[in-house]
DNA sequence: GATGAATGAGTTTTCATTCAT
DNA sequence: GATGAATGAAAACTCATTCAT
């Protein structure tokens, strides 16, 4: 404020302004780091602050508590999957999403390992329920979307019901997501491509079948 | 199933044998019961052994330690999981095991809550993953063994591999089994009942499809 | 249980039975000369715990939390006060209780100086606060019945309600209890001597009253 | 009384000199607020800073440290105290105070409770006993020299010394005052009134008694 | 003058485990 | 066999204070 050189003050000279935002960036990917490694119920804001360089209190400083901290690692990991969902539906490829599900577990060891955990936590921290329910439901809506238009183009079958459907699809997601990080060796490259293509068939039209309406009953 | 000396287990002669058995079983019950109303991460052997009605130092005593009394409720678990597909096999129905999900969440509604926690936590105690990998990887087993007998008999599609078909209903078994806890609003009767129609359809035979063999090909 | 010479057992051999009482004073002995020295807010469950050579574990142990043990403490510290009143109250004595409370400042260097920091504390406990208004509530009552039998003995002036008349004693009394440990230079022997002689001459009946009734007007 | 700087304060000619003070007073009405509402143990600097709008820093800025802020704080308490006492010699009413006290517990909620809590603290910080000590001191000598008035103009009984009655006077506020947080309920206007009466009528002239003197005499 | 990020020691509480009895 | 007292390490969180800017 009261410095005379103001070039290239962001990030080295005067106030840092804004780096808030980038603090706490840091200390969630470094939350989602120790999640990933040794679990939400081992995670501790110690170890959460030893991996980003700071003290627990730092920590606190950022986060009001671990809730918070919690939850805003929930809402930056949807959003990513969020954006995962926005190119499927640009693509308009219901499988899209399962697509990048393959390619993530190859890349980030951190992504998925969390996820799962923190959803069964949900059931006894109301404000990890309340994220969940909110953000599932968009994911669910978007899906449902794609699922309906690629049914209206006729490249999906519609003996079943978008949205029933829907919830199928994200079932088997959940359940991959589940046990990928229990079992990893059970889900190598060759295995998952299998599993979405056998996928792709399941959800196939069915030959001789017509264009609108939705008809389920049990075979 | 549980032991080979049941008999004469009341205290007729001597000391009862099958007691320590007996008495283990009633402490697991008591954990299944703690972790299903308060989650894994808020269940303490201390918990336990007061819902249990015994004393602190009983658990540790029946029990050499929590992991071992965690590994002997994920047996358990699994083992209610395989009564249910044995009478599955029985009727040759692939969607049994769902039927029962359903009986099960109306019902008790302490077995899923526990079973998707423990799950979850499989992933950071190996002797937890091991229980999940066998248990599981034998629940496959039998599963693929249904599905292959019903395509066999012409009764589901053939055009996925039993296999494959077998880990996709897995999967969206998982989904739901973690899914339910968090949200058990979504999941009415009603609705699960469309689910699992919706599931008859997905896999019932194709018009048109030849007995043998699995292709699977991109939609 | 099973030892052999049950002579002296007690305290030295076997399961000491009944011991938990004892221990659990031993505790709340060390808190009140903890909280004594160090003020309620300085008082920690360490503090204590090292005064009385146990580890902080222990103290969790005999006590849920920090507020169950400070509620022990007021309970004690009331039940030593009721005591007192009794034998005011065997004695008909008005002013017994402020008797006592000098021979206390006396001798007890711990009795009274936590108690007004406790008081205080009640504002933002909702136990503290129910023991305080319960015990109080009784101590207004045994000293308004002392107070009323000598009114209608005729040995303290009844132109003022008995009721009221208690108040403005105890409200005495918790000024002066609120002050010593602030001060306690000004509350010399003789002081107190003065003080309470004063207060029987305040309370003392007043030269050509009736017998019945209590009439209070504004001089 | 606050300073002599008061003129010119606004920021006409260079830096505004009363500003210093202006803005501790501020934060000692925040302050003042928040341990009213929270109570002494649970206010911390940066909850005053946030109720005064202030930044973390500010407070320890204006303030060396927390001491120097509540002894402040106490400072400011006992001036309006005693200018509560000065309209009481004005009018020469032994029971100004206590009219004034009434008034003050039903318009401001946040005076008394912070005040009791303050005087409880002094225990401990020696600061804070020195500032109690002097402070009382002068508030004793002020309503003692009222008192000594009344009883020479015979509107106050003259066979108890004005300096060990006004003892009793202030012991008697004292208590309710610290009582007065804690059991808000019992303080209802009509009972304080009748408090207030009853406690003119202890005061008032005993009949038939000398001018001069204080003969205390065990009733 | 004033800020607010960061510290580090402190608090209460929980808990699996040990072990004398 | 079984108990339950006691431990000790760990957890989340709070906060007065410091200090570079």
């Amino acid at each position: 404020m009261d410095s005379d050189d103001d070039i290239e003050q962001v990030s080295t000279r005067g106030r840092p302004v804004g780096d808030r935002e980038a603090k706490r960036k840091e200390l969630l990917r470094a939350a989602s780091m120790v999640i990933a490694q040794e679990g939400y119920a081992n995670a501790s804001l110690r170890k959460v602050a030893k991996h980003a360089g700071y003290t627990t209190g730092a920590v606190t400083y950022y986060f009001a508590n671990k809730e918070e901290l919690v939850v805003a690692l929930m809402e930056s990991a949807f959003d990513r999957f969020d954006a995962m969902l926005e190119s499927a539906r640009e693509r308009g490829d219901i499988l899209a999403p399962f697509e990048s599900w393959i390619r993530l577990t190859d890349r980030s060891t951190r992504f998925w390992p969390a996820t799962s955990e923190l959803l069964a936590q949900g059931r006894h921290e109301p404000a990890f329920a309340e994220v969940i329910a909110r953000r599932y439901a968009r994911y669910r809506r978007l899906l449902a979307a794609i699922v309906k238009d690629a049914q209206e183009r006729g490249t999906v079958r519609n003996d079943i019901s978008a949205d029933i459907l829907t919830d199928q699809l994200v079932a088997m997601g959940d359940g991959w997501m589940m046990m990928y990080p229990i079992e990893p060796k059970r889900f190598t490259p060759k295995r998952m491509r299998a599993l979405i293509d056998a996928l792709a068939v399941l959800v196939a039209p069915v030959p001789g079948e017509q264009k609108p309406g939705g008809r389920a009953a049990r075979a």
